[in-house]
DNA sequence: CGGTCGTTTGATTACGATCAAACGAAGTGG
DNA sequence: CCACTTCGTTTGATCGTAATCAAACGACCG
């Protein structure tokens, strides 16, 4: 389903939004040495303990990061829309501390980390995009280590939706608060510190609330106001006004 | 009681300790443009919202960083101690996403945070270096993500405490599993999701176990092996011999 | 048409929260 | 120097949210 001839469009938008990029820059992006790979859904692109010499770019399709812990519980760490990396860590990082999966059929660019590091550091708009990119998914995961640990279970689903909407609105791939999730009940409850049937109950119930409503994997935000109220939701930390300007 | 001249000393160690710096990189970072501060225990450093000017750097003391939530929860998101960059994420993005909060009496550097930015995209090892920090900084959040999601109260409490005796050793302030911990219960229980009565059940069932013994705010793991193993204790995700090479 | 995967519902359990109170140490003021 | 307060720790009793266990149902697929 996934088009067949990917491009790398989508991710130099997502960091052109966030700090001004050179003709110069934007071409070195979009030609950057790579290899392009595609996934079936739910394949692996990287292991915990691997030592990958590539970073990879989603270029269509969804996929997420993961732990498993001793108990064989999964936590998912974030979740992936097309046009972002997945893991630019791997680019000065050796070792990978998690797994990444993807959730559908994906396509996916990977592009050696010398590369991603000598653009980066020789490259200072190219550089400043980048490490803003990363700093941005770590205000993401410092947001959900206050949800799962502490919010209640209707909170911390009504969170994760209204995250899922504006991330999905800003990549162009949702709007008006209606998306497709293309991920189960258990998935979603890997992601939110629960079990696949507390998070089936929560949704019912912001269901019979009026809050939301689903078809299969569709879901349809009712009402904004009331459920990012639920969810102790406020945008900030995704940074999406990031347009910090160039030093 | 911490000193009153305090130097850089510490962070140039431990970023030097991620990746190769050349001499003039070393005197760019330990003659940065600064001020200093004095903060007393408790005290903030930045509110969530603000529009902070400087990226504060620790150079004595220990602080930590939190969320509120709606409900008026508190979510402590990580610890620092002397070293650390507290919120190098203040360089690039221009709205704090949390709060900073000393635990004990402390002295921090603020840098501008178009110093900072000048410099990390100006000097290649430098921006390395730094960018490994941050990236080694969403390696922990991605950690506690787990811990607070998937872990039960033991495995979340022994977890903490063993990252922190790894950490504080590495930063020369802890020696054979044995420290100074200046957080109260409910700081600690903050920070793993739990309430303060809970954590201490938890210290006093490990204590009777044998695996960790205390003295006011002294910590000793008696049983490392075994504390590991409870707390489901991993360390590749600090990246301690994250001792990358140079490109 | 059977089989697998995901969703849904019901019944019961348990872990950690909550409420409550006492205790100890450190600091303050009379 | 000693009451008195404050803050943090500790312990006990009870409660409630979400986990667990179990089973049926629906959709999609070979």
């Amino acid at each position: 389903m996934p088009d067949l001839h990917p491009t790398f469009d989508g991710m130099v938008r997502r960091l052109e939004r966030r700090s001004p990029l050179g003709e110069d820059d934007r071409r070195a992006l979009k030609h950057v040495q790579h290899s392009l790979r595609r996934v079936p859904a739910g394949g692996h692109i990287i292991r915990d303990g691997d030592r990958p010499e590539y970073c990879s770019l989603l270029l269509s399709g969804f996929a997420y990061r993961y732990k498993i812990t001793g108990e064989g519980a999964r936590q998912i760490i974030s979740i992936h829309m097309a046009g972002e990396f997945l893991d630019l860590q791997n680019g000065f990082l050796q070792l990978a501390d998690h797994s990444v999966q993807t959730l559908t059929e994906a396509e996916i660019a990977l592009i050696p980390s010398q590369v991603i590091e000598e653009l980066a550091l020789t490259r200072p708009a190219i550089g400043r995009t980048l490490w803003i990119d990363t700093l941005i998914d770590a205000s993401i995961f410092r947001e959900w280590v206050v949800n799962v640990g502490r919010r209640d279970s209707r909170a911390r689903v009504a969170h994760i939706l209204c995250e899922f909407s504006l991330r999905l609105e800003a990549a162009g791939l949702a709007k008006g608060h209606t998306y497709e999730l293309p991920m189960t009940q258990e998935q979603l409850a890997d992601a939110v510190g629960l079990t696949s049937v507390h998070v089936n109950r929560v949704l019912k119930q912001l269901g019979e609330q009026g809050l939301i409503s689903r078809d299969k994997r569709r879901l349809v935000i009712e009402d904004w106001a009331r459920l990012r109220d639920v969810g102790d939701f406020n945008e900030r930390y995704l940074h999406h006004d990031a347009t910090a300007m160039a030093a």
